[in-house]
DNA sequence: TTAATTTGGTTTATTTTATAAACTTGTTTA
DNA sequence: TAAACAAGTTTATAAAATAAACCAAATTAA
């Protein structure tokens, strides 16, 4: 049978933030916000799910004066994209 | 930027049953939902959805006094399927 | 200098989905 | 002939995604 897909990677804009952090040391709100598209409401409450899984590190600051939210994602996140992927594999026949 | 995933496959279910479906002529509900492991009713809904937008013909109809549920993927269940693939490994960096 | 706008978010509300539970109809089987 | 089963459908519930509204601080414009 084909095998469960990790519901928190399952998703759009989750995905996206995790598939974007995969590539880079880190990367903050604006940029995520940019990069994919979402509105900061949705951004902010995905992050949130990502960095509660322990898929992501967030790391709240400030720069300067203004604020900024940095995010890497974790030794457990990129398991877990990992197994998403694979299990994804099966369903696309690769 | 990433590209849209169809949200009509991207759901674990509909995925399965339209992955299951690509590899042959047709399948039949009793399959579909022992392949998948889904409950009748979320199979049923599911199956629904996919024929609506058109990705699936459904012919019910009896074998013997049994009643049967013919499902079989359609041209443009196969194109949104491809497209679906495509826009997924953006996120999947194949 | 103070009023409006922008930046970088968060919180709350709404809509949509997925899923499960309950139900139906006809058919075997005991 | 009553109980159990097969093949689904319908309805109810739970969970998710998303958008809209909001907030605080900083910047810009009048």
């Amino acid at each position: 049978m084909l095998s469960p897909l990790d519901p928190l990677l399952h998703s759009e804009l989750r995905l996206a933030v995790i598939s974007i952090l995969i590539g880079v040391e880190s990367a903050d709100f604006v940029y995520l916000k940019e990069r994919t598209g979402a509105t900061s409401g949705n951004l902010s409450v995905q992050i949130d799910k990502l960095c509660k899984a322990g898929y992501i590190d967030v790391e709240k600051g400030f720069v300067g004066r203004k604020p900024r939210t940095l995010c890497k994602i974790t030794e457990q996140g990129r398991i877990a994209f990992k197994l998403y992927v694979e299990a994804l594999k099966e369903y696309i026949n690769m």
